[in-house]
DNA sequence: CTGAAAGCGCTTACAG
DNA sequence: CTGAAAGCGCTTACAG
């Protein structure tokens, strides 16, 4: 591989000059940078990052870790940080954690080892101890779904409180009184925030048509773990009629197993994803969602995180917050005692 | 940020010491191992990744360029790339193209600039050129889902024409004489190849039996531009029976079409995706489709290059060669001619 | 406007 | 077994 200094000596030229053709071509004659530039083209120079990077002290690369690239939300998410990150020139690297807190912790440290300039975040659980000795090497960090919870640094999220009151109002409007939410561990923050916000808006129904709520919790949020809870749940008695899911994953993976046991989405049961993922629409029984922008969450991320390792000094850490939106599809329904009230009155 | 130099100082040992204790920590004596090891523990000292690159010339990173992250088959491949980089320590810088041949060249500048040290690639289209190039700069290559064709590089591919093959037959066998395909450009290597096994397995069929095959070609392969292709062909009149379709999105797509015009899938018309991604089997009709490895493909690819990273002068290019599979679902049903065909016989 | 020199943080022969 | 020194390829003040 070509070095700078073989440019320079085919050029006829310092090292010095080289790199300020590459760095500064407004300090060198013109003639001179020409003369270089053609020489650089020539030999089809390109410089050495690690060099560089070593010298600037920044590598413009920056990591970006999510619980299960496989979840659509989290690839359409990878996709605005790409984007994002493509029009600054920056380049990311992807990192897939399988919801596991090691594997994580991992690839923390192999992102501070590959000295990544930022490192934009989805945590798998409570993490912000390790983040927080991240944040000390001077890695810029950004929380994406996710508030940034004491610790300094950007947030991007969507208001998940709200979300989960958008979907128990949902189906208590629709005369469901016995709800099963079918989700993961309460230590994921985005579940807790939902149960949160379910429990408030709770608060505002009459004590008469208050729904019971019950809870199966899921160690992975994935559509064959959410079959096989719905299927051992369904042979101990379906005492509920409907059922909020923690993402669409879920929701497909439950209606998998209902229709098998022969109860009908939604005649028997009505159920509500999380996401809205593109395949939400054409799916089996098309669902009802909570409509996350996934995509402009991880461009917004990205974006805030460039913006900061580019101008760290003027750089303000803000909090950047979506709001969710309920998509009705044919996956609710009313209840059959609220269908016949609704018939009577 | 600690360097090795602040160990040293704190440990009261030579820099050498505590590189060796990093890198050959069986050369030092067990109570200089040890109380070096204690001051990193301490400090949290990670080794500056640019500073040991240059050195050693070598990063542990590669690049994966791919035309579309968001479609599933794309997204699994990833994963298998990801895992294979992740057990090898290496990290992989991710690269969506859109399928547009401008950003690809891009993103190979970008990563060549990055030095990486390989690069995985599904080219959009033809781009040997630019990719000769690349190779030529030392950086190694891998073909992913596509052969090498004439470049000195390893290629992972599923033999595509053979899985042409599968879907002609499968339609023959159940009575379908017209058949469109759905499908991107010939363009695409893999298209071009379905195409050929198409091509091959219709020699095999006698000439009354002979299918007559209409094609209608894509910009892009995405499930919208399916649907809206779809919708202007059923207007000019179904002439069809049966549809090959260039991936499992396009024939989501070209369903939704046939549903909202109320044409059946598969009474009326029978449609066959390909790639056969998790969603297939929860779609709105169950796809039939062609199977692909792809998380396998992903990560035979990335052991490929790393070992070829790893070992350079002891690799030997290879070709890795996959086998498609038909997964027959609900998308697919003899023909109404052929049904009655069976009832007399 | 151009060149010589220092130094980024590390690894690795080489002396001792 | 340990330390001092050279050098990976580049950038950036600083002289000239």
């Amino acid at each position: 591989m070509a070095s700078i200094r073989d440019v320079a000596k085919a050029a006829g030229v310092s090292l010095g000059t080289v790199s300020n053709a590459i760095n500064r071509p407004e300090v060198l004659a013109p003639l001179t940078l020409r003369k270089v530039q053609k020489v650089i083209e020539e030999m089809g120079f390109v410089p050495n990052a690690s060099a560089r990077n070593l010298r600037a002290g920044r590598n413009r690369v920056i990591g970006l870790i999510v619980p299960d690239i496989s979840n659509p939300f989290f690839t359409a998410l990878a996709m605005g940080v790409n984007d994002a990150a493509f029009a600054a020139k920056y380049v990311v690297i992807l990192c897939n954690t399988d919801e596991s807190t090691d594997k994580e912790s991992q690839y923390l440290e192999v992102l501070s080892a590959q000295n990544v300039e930022g490192i934009l975040i989805t945590p798998a659980r409570e993490t912000i101890r390790a983040l927080a000795k991240v944040a000390e090497k001077g890695i810029r960090l950004a929380l994406v779904d996710r508030p940034a919870l004491g610790l300094q640094a950007c947030s991007v999220a969507v208001n998940d409180s709200y979300g989960g009151s958008l979907a128990l109002t949902h189906l208590h409007e629709l005369g469901h009184r016995k709800i099963l939410l079918l989700t993961g561990s309460e230590d994921i923050p985005q579940v807790a925030d939902r149960n949160t916000g379910i429990r408030d808006s709770m608060k505002e129904i009459p004590a008469n048509q208050l729904p019971q709520i019950m809870e199966l919790r899921l160690d992975s949020m994935s559509a064959s773990n959410a079959y096989d809870a719905m299927m051992k749940k369904i042979e101990s008695g379906v005492d509920f009629t409907g059922i909020i899911c923690g993402n669409d994953l879920i929701a497909l993976g439950a209606i998998r197993a209902l229709r098998e046991k022969n109860i009908a989405v939604p005649e028997d049961v009505s159920v509500i994803g999380y996401d809205d993922i593109d395949f939400a629409g054409s799916a089996n029984v098309p669902l009802t969602s909570i409509s996350q922008p996934a995509y402009e969450l991880g461009f917004a991320a990205a974006e805030l995180i460039i913006s900061e390792c580019e101008n760290p000094e003027r750089h303000v850490h803000q909090r950047i917050e979506f709001q969710p939106r309920l998509v009705v599809r044919s996956s609710t329904a009313p209840t059959k005692s609220h269908r016949a009230n609704l018939r009577i009155s």
